[in-house]
RNA sequence: GGGGUAGUGGUCUAGCUUGGUAUGAUACGUGCUUUGGGAGCAUGAGGCCAUCGGUUCAAAUCCGAUCUACCCCA
């Protein structure tokens, strides 16, 4: 569990009035984006005060920069009266459910089954391993009632699903041949965070997916733990995500693991954000839960599991990592619409500018592309702000003038770049440029992450970046190391990065380099 | 965990000190005109003031509790 760090932060307006994040002015403007192609009525959706009306200063102050933009883009609508329980917008569940499919695409290609455990763990069940409970016991919602009466056994709404999962686990391994068995499903967990929650990053209902793996032995679950690195790494490149994977120390694993790989990348405040963990369980589960198969002499042994965890964070990761002062940026592989078309129209000209759009959008649509035309009856501008703020990866530009020069407007959202192509070689051209913007996005974020990591020789006077220290390893010395330095050690990598120095505290030479940073 | 500030149509707000059921803007509906980076005119609808309780003839306004949001410190 990673979820420390105080709200430090500096703030040049303390004591005025602070002005509060402006809501969304309308329920239409929550069915916004109609689906692509939805037609008939050209109805004004949108506010340009509401776009356009705030000062949303990413560099200046992430924090208030981030709450705000979540709510403008409409991927969340956080007037749900339960802190730390927001609603999914139609337009950012779209998103999730982006993220959600390709998880699904890369588990099911590696042989995991989908499967989905009830939401309620009775208390007895959930008490079986000791260390996971002391670990999750502050934080669970408990059910308690049924109705009028109270329940013989409590009942309590997952944290996560080790022990809903594996009393079942037990039962389905009977045999070597039953192994692996390799799981996973895409649920909601419960955890009652006490800190200030942040839409997506730090709520109390999360969504994620979690895989649960039983192997024969300890080298078989190590081959899917490194299988795990394989699909992160693939995943994360369509979301143009830079990450580093650092095993976690004893002290900061998962309740009941053996150890611990958290999945972390940097924000602009220089803060880490853990996007997910990678666990190894060795049989501390398997013993407690009895997950035992017969090998091929007839012995009895257990299972040797692990677990692998991404949850909705993904979505901040990619709003904080890519999102500037006009809005979100989305990665072309995540974008619900990856191509906008905007028709321009002008007096006599409409009906020829509107059916050449129409005829752009099912050539980009017959091609693949998910395209949506904004026929929406206002004035281009505003949708070239709106489209902005929600991300949208590329906009095509079409009017008379594009018509009568036989070329189409492409603009850039990453970069703001406006070029004319060639209105016969379009699906090609959005198509290279959608690629050309996701490779352009995943280098742009990594080289800021590696701006963002600096290796020190001592604790004096460290910047808020994402240090590299090194690290004799010793217990003590990580305990004074975060004391030092008032941030937490992150971990250390699971490369080895040719490290070579001395421990920052004791001054033993050592090849192990350690992360600290202060967490999200 | 401790402290602070706030909550009034969808949104942002005036009103609260000196109690008498609420101001403006914006967004929304309709019509007309407009459309290459924040359009204009006309017209219509929308709130009983976060929730619960107390004081009072009378509470958005005073008192208490709760919930929610944001900020600061551990």
């Amino acid at each position: 569990m990673l979820c420390r760090g105080s709200g430090r932060r500096a703030t040049p307006s303390t004591h005025r009035t602070p002005s509060r994040t402006p809501r969304p002015p309308s329920p239409s403007l929550h069915r916004w984006p109609r689906p692509y192609g939805a037609r008939d009525k050209t109805k004004s959706y949108i506010s340009l005060s509401w776009i356009l009306g705030a000062d949303m200063k990413k560099a200046e102050d992430f924090s208030e920069w981030y709450n705000e933009i979540v709510e403008r883009a409409n991927l969340t609508d956080k007037r749900y009266p339960i802190k730390g329980m927001n609603v999914w917008t139609p337009y950012g569940w779209k998103i999730m459910r982006a993220i959600d499919t390709q998880i699904r695409e890369e588990l099911d290609a590696t042989d995991h089954d989908e499967v989905c455990f009830p939401l309620l763990i009775p208390e007895d069940q959930f008490a079986k391993e000791k260390e996971h409970i002391k670990g999750f016991d502050a934080e669970v919602f408990w059910v308690t009632h049924a109705g009028l009466n109270p329940l013989d056994v409590k009942l309590l709404l997952r944290p996560t699903s080790e022990t809903a999962m594996y009393p079942i686990f037990s039962l389905w391994v009977r045999s070597h041949a039953d192994l692996p068995l390799k799981t996973y499903q895409i649920v909601n967990t419960f955890r009652y965070e006490t800190k200030q929650t942040r839409a997506f990053i730090r709520v109390r209902e999360i969504h994620f997916f979690e895989s649960h793996t039983c192997h024969a032995d300890f080298e078989d679950a190590e081959r899917q733990v490194r299988e795990d690195y394989e699909i992160l790494g693939r995943l994360a490149k369509k979301w143009c995500i830079p990450y580093k994977l650092l095993k976690r120390t004893d002290w900061d694993k998962f309740p009941g693991a053996d150890y611990t790989v958290g999945i972390d990348t940097v924000l602009p405040n220089g803060r880490t954000l853990q996007l997910g963990s990678i666990h190894q369980y060795k049989e501390n589960f398997s013993r407690p839960y009895e997950i035992k198969y017969e090998d091929d002499s007839g012995e009895h042994r257990y299972v040797h599991q692990t677990t692998y965890g991404m949850s909705e964070r993904l979505v901040g990761a990619i709003v904080a990592i890519h999102g500037d002062d006009k809005g979100i940026v989305l990665p072309p592989e995540v974008a619900t619409v990856q191509v906008v078309i905007v028709p321009v129209l002008a007096k006599g000209a409409a009906e020829a500018v509107t059916a050449e759009t129409e005829k752009l959008r099912e050539e980009l649509r017959a091609a693949g592309l998910r395209v949506h035309l904004d026929d929406r009856d206002v004035r281009p501008g505003v949708k070239y702000y709106d489209w902005e703020l929600k991300g949208v990866p590329l906009r095509l530009e079409l009017g008379m003038r594009d018509i009568e020069k036989g070329v189409v407007t492409f603009v850039r959202r990453d970069t703001g770049e406006k070029t004319l192509r060639d209105r016969t070689k379009v699906v090609d051209e959005a198509k290279s440029m959608l690629s050309a913007i996701a490779d352009d996005m995943l280098l742009s974020a990594q080289g800021i992450m590696d701006s963002r990591t600096v290796t020190v020789d001592d604790l004096k006077d460290l910047p808020e970046k994402f240090i590299r220290a090194g690290w004799c390893g010793g217990e003590d010395c990580g305990h004074e190391i975060e004391n030092l330095t008032d941030r937490n050690i992150i971990g250390t990598p699971i490369d080895d990065e040719g490290f070579e120095g001395t421990c920052v505290v004791c001054g033993k030479p050592t090849r192990t380099p350690v992360y600290i940073a202060r967490a999200m």
